[in-house]
This record gives C-alpha cells, structure tokens and sequence, in this order.
DNA sequence: AAAAGATTGTAACATTTGTTACACAAGGAA
DNA sequence: TTCCTTGTGTAACAAATGTTACAATCTTTT
C-alpha cells in the first residue's frame, strides 16, 4: 500500500499537515512478521520506528541468555517506540521482538530533533516517553508487588489485548521463558487458573475466559 | 547563596549563556531536609525540579501500603528528574523522598517545551530522560534476575554513591520497607554479607567495605 | 533509676518458587 | 505403521523467601 495513505490513516488525527507531509516523504515502510527480531534496527539505532499495525514485545534479557518481557507496544496504543537508545550497558540489553505480524514506519532519529518544533511532534514525543515510562512501572509493580499467580495472569491479560484475541496460540514453554521462571512452575499455576475458571487449556493453546 | 552563583556553578558546564541567565531569572531555589517529601511538588507537577545538590530516592508504591525503591538522583549523576507526569495510575504512585539534605532549582513546567528551541536544553532533557530509564531497567534487573542477597548489596552500595558515604546510617527495618522485604530476611542476609567480609554491622549503622 | 520503645539476633516453621524425574498424549517424520 | 519430537500433567523434593516468636541490648522517656 501507498505510504502517503498508510500515514493518513493512522497519524491525521496526531500531526498537522505538513508534518504529515514530511513523514509520507522520509518515512520508510517496513514489515516485520511475527517472531522477527528488531533488533537490529534497536542496536544501530539509526532509525525511530513508528508502529502502523501489528504488536511488538520488548523484553530486558542478561548475559545469562534470561530474559523478561517489559511490556507489548499495540496499535491502539497510538504507536511509536522511542526508547533503546543510549541503553545498552554491560550487561543487560534491550530485545524488541514482532508479536503479531507487523508494519512500522521508520524515520532516521535526526528528525526525532529536527521535528521537536512542530507542537504535535513535541507531543507525541514527550507522551511516549511517558508511555514507555508508564509500562516499565508496570512492569516493576508486577514484579516487586505480585506473586506468580498473578503475574501469569496479567502476562496472558495483556497478551490478549496485544493480540487482540482471547485465544492464544502458546505454549507453557514460552510463557515460563519470557516470566523468566520454569515450565513446570507455569503448568501448575495455569492447572489452577483453570480449575478458578479463568481460563480454559488446550495444547499449544489458552483461551482466556475472564478479561 | 545567590541562585546565579548557583546556576553557574552547576549548570554552566551544561548549558548555553542565554538559557542560564533565564534559569537564574526563572528558577526558584528550594531546600528540602533528610527525610522531607517531595511528593507535593510531583502531585501538582507545577514545577520541574532540577537538582542542584543532595540526593533523592524515588519510590513505586502501592495501595496497601507497600513501597519499593526504583533509584538514587544524585548530584554528580548531572542533575534533573523530568519524570512524575501522567504517571498517577489507579493503583500505584511515584514517591519521591529526600535521601540527605538537598538543594533543588525549581523551573515551572511550561518551560520544560518553551526552551527546547535551545540544543542544550533538548541534550539535557533527553538525557534525562534516558537515565531515568536506564535506572528504570536497573531496577527490573534487580528484581528480575537478582537474589534478595544480591538485591541488598546492590542497593547498599547505591546508596553509599548517593550518600558520599562508606557508613551508612540506616536501620534493618529501612532497608527491608525499601526493598518490599521482611526485617528478619535483612537480618540474616546482612549478618552473612558480614561474615563474607562485605560490610560491618553495627547498631543504626553499617559500614560497606568493599565497592 | 525504672519503664517503655527501638534495634538486632536467631530459631522454628510456613509458604512460595524452582528443580528433577517421569509418564503420557498429540502430531509430524521416516 | 513406528519412531521421534514436542507439549502437558504431576509427584517429590530442594531452595529461597516470608512469618512468628522471643531474647538481648541499647536509647529515650518518665
């Protein structure tokens, strides 16, 4: 599809029109499809992905090879991942990976400050930082405040909304890798989540009852 | 003292002429003691405050109570905590709290977009922003992939930067409320930290001996 | 000085989470 | 079909963390 109609459709109602304008011509349209990493883009940072349509997962991983998912970006959400930059330290590093098959609109991070003078640029920058910021809180309520029962849930919670379906396409395995736990553990707090009614089991599949 | 002195002797090395002159013109000095809140300033989010010198602990809390810390801003970390804004969720709260006698330069928010025109201005609060993060991420390392053993000495030895002190005067059950724990958990874990030579115990006291 | 409160040490026990081991079922490959 | 891989269920056990209880010491208040 046409960038200029892809841009119109999903920023009009964000940014004026010439920035619309400036994005349609610089903006380079990429598709990633589901289980593909980003980061390669994170890394060299040359490029601010804006999200067109899909969901991305974005975990914190350690030298260990563990990992631990942060949160999911959705389109609803109203798009856009700015962060990765300047993060990579020692020994811990930033994972973006596609949850769903993906489109992203990617502008070189120069326009991150040339823009800065557009008041809906401004905006939009400033709330997605919030954003991120809101979700990495989250992320450490459900670790510092929540027990594994209730951490799994709100992990399949907020998968649903990602996915945008009540039925999940998942294993046991993959959910204990990105809660950075044990498979086994994952069973048996999902055994009683189903036994609660929460949920209903299936092989490679979970469908969420209650939301 | 006189906030110009203080703009210049802090923020020179930062900023440009023209946007320290506005900042001594602009910016009101505020002093807040060992112990003191901050929260008001955050709540109302009136002004942005920019750290002239002291340290601050900023907190996640809950609603039953519950509180765990997320990171130190220190003086030598080069200042600034842009954060606090939208981040008022249903259950949770941002709780920021004085770790030593503290100086801060308060700068109405407005400002924070009507000096982005100035390429200092725009470093500084990126740069912000990225430390704030990167705190963020520091803290879900923490708790994601760290033992309670682990976790206690990391948040010693932070503490010990922001104090700009090896003795660290603070009590079992600080620690433990800090880090979401149980006083005796502390108990046991500093006595071993002791015997493995990390620190000395002593009564409102502890002495960290190796960094 | 006596009483009350705060801090620390430690034991005993409970709960949560993680690990190992193995059985069984589903689905694809040979 | 049989074989092999993957996914799931579950028991038994281990380790980490949390809780309750109480003693001892130091500090502050009365």
């Amino acid at each position: 599809m046409d960038i200029k109609v892809l841009v119109k459709a999903n920023f009009s109602f964000l940014f004026e029109r010439k920035l619309l304008d400036e994005l349609s011509e610089i903006g380079r349209l990429k598709k990633v499809v589901k289980g593909e990493y980003l980061m390669d883009i994170g890394q060299e940072m040359t490029f601010m992905p804006l999200l067109i349509s899909g969901a991305i997962k974005v975990f914190r991983t350690d030298d260990d090879g563990d990992e631990y998912i942060l949160y999911f970006i959705e389109g609803g959400d109203t798009c856009a991942m700015t962060l990765n930059c300047c993060i990579r330290g020692a020994k811990s590093e930033i994972k973006a990976v596609a949850e769903v098959d993906t489109t992203l609109l990617l502008v070189p991070i120069s326009k991150m400050e040339d823009w800065l003078h557009y008041k809906t640029w401004r905006a939009f920058v400033f709330g997605s930082y919030n954003n991120r910021m809101k979700e990495m809180l989250e992320a450490i309520d459900s670790l510092a405040f929540m027990n594994m029962n209730e951490r799994v849930l709100k992990y399949l919670k907020d998968k649903v909304i990602a996915n945008k379906d009540e039925t999940l396409n998942i294993t046991h395995n993959i959910i204990s890798d990105e809660l950075n736990t044990s498979r086994v553990v994952v069973s048996r707090i999902l055994k009683k989540l189903e036994k609660d009614g929460e949920l209903q089991l299936l092989r490679n599949q979970i469908k969420i009852l209650k939301l």
